[in-house]
DNA sequence: AAAATAAATTTGATTATCAAAGTGAAATAT
DNA sequence: ATATTTCACTTTGATAATCAAATTTATTTT
């Protein structure tokens, strides 16, 4: 993939150039669904991203303005990854993709929550996705995740 | 992109092993936004695709069930593609992909419709998106077209 | 001081992508 | 009827991305 090009103004080319890859929107789903935050929790993604792939894709979702990375405050070796307002712009754009998977998939893999996600108003589940990350959550994940709002998992 | 893999049942996966490439949206658009149906008019898009790789792209995606292949009644040596159910239901996936580089792209390049069409509501836009391709219309084109319906354009 | 952990980088092989040229069948023009 | 054009691809050879495995450097824990 000759990525950084810009073969055009359309802005679905837009998107695809910088998220059209096996693994950028993977990561931008382990940190929306997930929480996760580090090198080290990306590296264990079901997928098994290799360590030189996930430094190019997260360099460049950096570059690209998806996510911001800072020194972790505790461990100084870490690194923490956190995602910027195009980042979290991604939730109805990452709900659409997981939706036509759920639907088109003949035998999709996800916890039931997210399942039962599905039946409710896309909006709603959107704008909860949201107020998830930004009280840091995640979509499955915390005290403020959409499934603890829905009462889902319980 | 080490195509056809199976790296895990995630729904998200899913789609982007069947989707995240340079190419197989970009062909998605022009046939939802600009009803396109054949190798030569899909060689003719923006981001000039080479013939090598839109067989290709084509091949996988008649393949993976988003789209068909039939020959013209009129020129044998053409071939029709359409979509399927599956492609079909592509359309909120794609509306959020340009919805998101609408947003994000420091200068988007569209038809001034397609910036007022994001002014209606979405699920609004969305259904008259599909009941327009299901009228052999498409976005922009044609007297079913989205934006003949929601008057833009005038 | 030694061992373990974290975030990458390096290496060398495999695979995808690219532009350019070429092919064969069917339609159109002469 | 013949020549030319159109159409849907295929082939080719070069460039670029991707991969798994091993290594490196800095920090933290034992």
């Amino acid at each position: 993939m000759k990525r950084e090009e810009n073969k055009s103004g359309c802005p679905i080319n837009y998107t695809v150039e910088i998220l059209g890859d096996t693994w950028s929107l993977l990561i931008v789903r382990d940190m929306l669904a997930l929480g996760k935050k580090t090198f080290g929790e990306f590296l264990e993604s079901e997928e098994r991203i290799g360590p030189s792939v996930l430094a190019d894709r997260l360099a460049h979702l950096e570059r690209k303005g998806i996510l911001a990375k800072t020194p972790s405050e505790t461990d100084r070796r870490k690194m923490i990854y956190s995602l910027t307002e195009s980042g979290l712009n991604l939730i109805p754009l990452l709900y659409e993709v997981s939706s036509w998977g759920s639907i088109t998939s003949p035998n999709p893999a996800a916890p039931d929550s997210w399942f039962e996600a599905m039946k409710h108003d896309k909006v709603l589940v959107q704008r909860l996705w949201r107020e998830a990350v930004e009280a840091g959550s995640s979509f499955f994940l915390g005290p403020d995740s959409v499934v603890a709002k829905l009462g889902l998992d319980v």
